[in-house]
DNA sequence: GTATTAGTTCTAAAATTTAAAATAAATGTT
DNA sequence: AACATTTATTTTAAATTTTAGAACTAATAC
């Protein structure tokens, strides 16, 4: 299905939260947070860029030096097609979750 | 990400919406109106299979006959597990669209 | 210089998605 | 009965995505 995945989605997302602190770690750290689980790095490092190659997002590294050690911060921000792709999976996911029937079927055979 | 994908919700929702004609071709028939999107029969019976393995789902095949030709149709329920995932994911969902700033930031470096 | 801290990169395994060919099981036709 | 047609599921292998975590980098602190 060429809409975006759930992981793309969600760092799309994140970057679209964070503003001026959107970065690896601190992404991480947002999703986490969100969904209540542990986050490999790898789970963010690997769709940040696989994201950025394809033109959803544009990227920046932070100047060398700010308060204290580490080496620098490579910045996120969404390119209008990554803003467009959201706004798709956001229309695709409200129909899905549209005109949905009431909930408690009856019509399955009973159980033998 | 212990949530389910995107593709495993929108089964599960095409189950939920087609009630008693939720099975393979039929979920596949939605799913493509839905997204406006082709979707491969192994798009939809892999991850079919999946489901209900890990039990968000249960089945059961149609007699044998009907009205006109081919085999018997295989039949697809949501399970309290298969409602309860789904619930989850609207809810993280949700988490993840809410208070969003506005967009059209402006931090980023000048383009070179 | 050596330790510490903060961050990114790499990489290989696991899991998921996808496409399409194969198979199955029913009805219709001659 | 044999063969064609229709509807549906199964299989399978390739491509893609996800995940974990070790390795590496680059800065500051001592």
């Amino acid at each position: 299905m060429d809409i975006l995945s759930r992981m793309e989605e969600f760092i799309l997302l994140s970057v679209w939260k964070l503003q001026e602190e959107a970065y690896g770690l601190e992404i991480r750290q947002y999703l986490s947070d969100l969904t209540g689980q542990e986050l490999s790095v790898g789970a963010v490092y690997v769709p940040l860029k696989r994201l950025k190659k394809r033109g959803y997002l544009e990227s920046w590294d932070s100047e060398p030096t700010e308060e204290r050690g580490g080496r620098s911060k490579r910045f996120y921000k969404l390119t209008q097609k990554g803003i467009g792709a959201l706004q798709q999976v956001k229309t695709v996911q409200e129909n899905a979750w549209s005109n949905l029937p009431d909930i408690g079927f009856d019509w399955a055979p009973a159980k033998s």
